[in-house]
DNA sequence: TCCTCTTGCGCC
DNA sequence: AAAGGGCGCAAGAGGA
């Protein structure tokens, strides 16, 4: 078998064409045009497969794009494809990767880069916007950006063998080995996006219905009018500052009447109202909480978002550049947590809920390979841990002092707990610093596994030092080293967080058997938490496969490390009841 | 009317 | 005195 197939989809009809590949991307065979692709890559996925034993890989199917070549396949497939090689996804890494951050990443424009021809650049990705101009932009057939005579196949076999050739070409070995790694998990969180938008987070709207109503009141005949208790509430907050009416929306408004009022404020943001002595000041608070659940994730987003108790969010796979993902309508990575209530398993099912305990703090030790603070994360809650080797055993001051080193702040009482780390755990401390300092000086970083960060912005690096000195450009300098010091964190988290969904979906196949309906599903991904919903009977293996993997994580991606990456794992019926 | 910017808050 | 990273979304403000 080979070990990679080419696959590029007709652009009309359920037909596309297929092509075996070598590890390098060189052609092992001619071009075959199959008249159903869906029967065609089951077959080729499957083959060698003895039934009820234990896998072997599938090949590794190179595409332009997960969401244009493997979202409209899996409805017409009896099982998950195990790996891909997802071309756009891995041109955006090796761009970044090679100083060219930024650079259009379709397949069209990886093609006409080998060409030497005119590089188009990326289309805007298709959005509720977009929908609503018609849906000939949504589904227009072809996004690849290719020029006109272009052969599509033709084109991913060359820039795969292109992208192959790239990797191979990382100078040192370790890190060729581990951005392979990184391409593959990459390639695996373009699997796991179309596999969750297909089967979606179940959603009760009953359950989301009553908790609207009991909170805002019953929803309006009218829509875009106010629910009742809201619109109360809009009126009681106007009465308690005794002013002439005004749009309690509108912060502007909201400020000046609070001034005629007495009570002069430098903004309406809820920490400061809360502080605010004066009986309106609560009511505001109340107000745009109630009214952010009703403009955010009232009614009309149900109405948008849920279909078939199936919540389906967009995932945009690495659409934030430490390589978490993004989304794109929906808000699916912003569900406020009072409405995990609506998220409730079928009947005869449960879910998996995972999330990793105090993820970014253990991949800074793992990362610095500080030997005390890794030896804090070496077991179960590292904050108390820390606290008791160096805050006498004040949680929250080691809490504090850790995250503030994470993301660089100085503020507040900080300054002693930061003193007490960097005394304790100097190579910790010193790895954020010197990315830190990599960032003043208007360098670039990289995660882990080598996602590289992008530059500076042009009017940064135009800053002299006279500028860095200064108060503005002092300030530019210090927030790019707050960007580069998070960035090692962040994107090092995401490289073990796809890790984690690479493993535990390869784990979760081998659970469900062959063709079967009832097989766990992943069903949602929030950076460091996961949901699987599963029938009943499964549930226990799901959460040891959920530990498994995450310990597969941990020695992917970091290697030989004292560091635990444990996950806090729950098995219920409603998402709330998780924690 | 359309568009961009700002504000503020939801999540990690 | 203020001095925390990354996002998406909705609404208002204000200019074209």
């Amino acid at each position: 078998m080979a070990p990679r197939i080419a696959l590029a989809p007709d652009p009309h009809g359920p037909g596309g064409r297929l092509q075996p590949l070598d590890d390098a991307g060189a052609p092992l065979g001619p071009p075959e045009a199959v008249r159903d692709l869906g029967a065609a890559v089951a077959a080729r996925e499957a083959a060698g497969q003895p039934a009820g034993g234990a896998r072997p890989p599938g090949p590794r199917w190179v595409w332009a794009a997960a969401d244009s070549a493997y979202a409209p396949l899996l409805p017409r497939l009896p099982e998950r494809l195990a790996r891909c090689h997802d071309l756009r996804l891995v041109e955006a890494l090796l761009l970044a990767h090679e100083g060219r951050f930024g650079a259009p990443r379709s397949l069209g424009a990886a093609w006409c880069r080998l060409r030497g021809l005119p590089v188009p650049e990326d289309l805007p990705e298709p959005g509720l916007a977009e929908a609503d101009g018609g849906q000939d932009t949504l589904f227009a057939p072809d996004r690849l950006q290719l020029p006109p005579g272009a052969d599509p196949l033709a084109a991913v076999v060359a820039v795969h063998a292109e992208q192959q050739r790239r990797i191979a070409a990382i100078a040192d070995p370790a890190a060729r080995q581990r951005f392979r790694l990184l391409v593959a998990a990459e390639s695996a969180g373009a699997l796991v996006a179309a596999e969750i938008a297909d089967d979606g987070l179940p959603w009760r709207t009953d359950v989301h219905d009553r908790l609207l109503t009991e909170l805002l009141g019953p929803r309006p005949a009218v829509a875009g009018t106010q629910p009742r208790l809201l619109a109360d509430l809009a009126v009681e907050f106007q009465r308690a500052l005794g002013t002439k009416p005004f749009n309690p929306d509108s912060h502007t408004q909201v400020l000046r009447a609070f001034a005629e009022a007495g009570v002069p404020l430098g903004s309406t943001r809820s920490w400061e109202l809360k502080g605010v002595d004066h009986p309106a000041a609560r009511l505001l608070v109340r107000y745009k909480e109630l009214s952010r659940i009703h403009v955010a994730h009232g009614w009309a987003w149900q109405d948008a978002w849920v279909r078939g108790g199936r919540f389906r969010p967009e995932y945009v796979v690495g659409g934030v550049v430490s390589g978490r993902w993004a989304s794109r309508g929906g808000g699916a990575l912003q569900i406020p947590r009072i409405l995990r209530r609506a998220v409730v398993a079928d009947p005869g099912w449960l879910l998996v809920v995972a999330d990793a305990a105090q993820l970014e703090p253990r991949v800074l030790a793992a990362l610095s390979q500080d030997a005390g603070l890794a030896r804090t994360a070496a077991g179960g809650d590292l904050y108390e841990a820390l606290a008791a080797t160096a805050f006498q055993g004040d949680r929250d001051k080691a809490k504090l002092g850790l995250l503030g080193a994470m993301y660089g702040q100085t503020s507040g009482d900080i300054g002693p707990l930061l003193n007490t780390l960097r005394r304790r755990y100097p190579a910790a401390m010193g790895y954020v610093e010197a990315a830190a300092r990599t960032g003043e000086d208007g360098g670039t970083v990289a995660s882990r596994l080598g996602r590289v960060c992008p530059p500076p912005s042009a009017d940064f690096l135009d800053l002299t030092e006279a500028d860095t000195a200064g108060e503005a450009g002092g300030r530019t300098a210090r927030a790019r080293g707050r960007f580069t010091r998070n960035f090692v964190i962040q994107a090092s988290a995401a490289d073990w967080a796809l890790a984690l969904l690479a493993a535990l979906r390869r784990r979760l196949n081998e659970l469900a058997p062959t063709g079967s309906a009832d097989r766990p599903r992943l069903v949602f991904f929030q950076h460091d938490e996961v949901i699987v919903h599963t029938p009943a009977n499964l549930a226990d293996e799901v959460a040891a496969a959920v530990a498994e993997a995450g310990d597969e994580a941990r020695r992917l991606v970091f290697g030989d490390t004292p560091v635990r990456f444990p996950l806090s794992t729950a098995v219920v019926e409603c998402y709330a009841d998780a924690k």
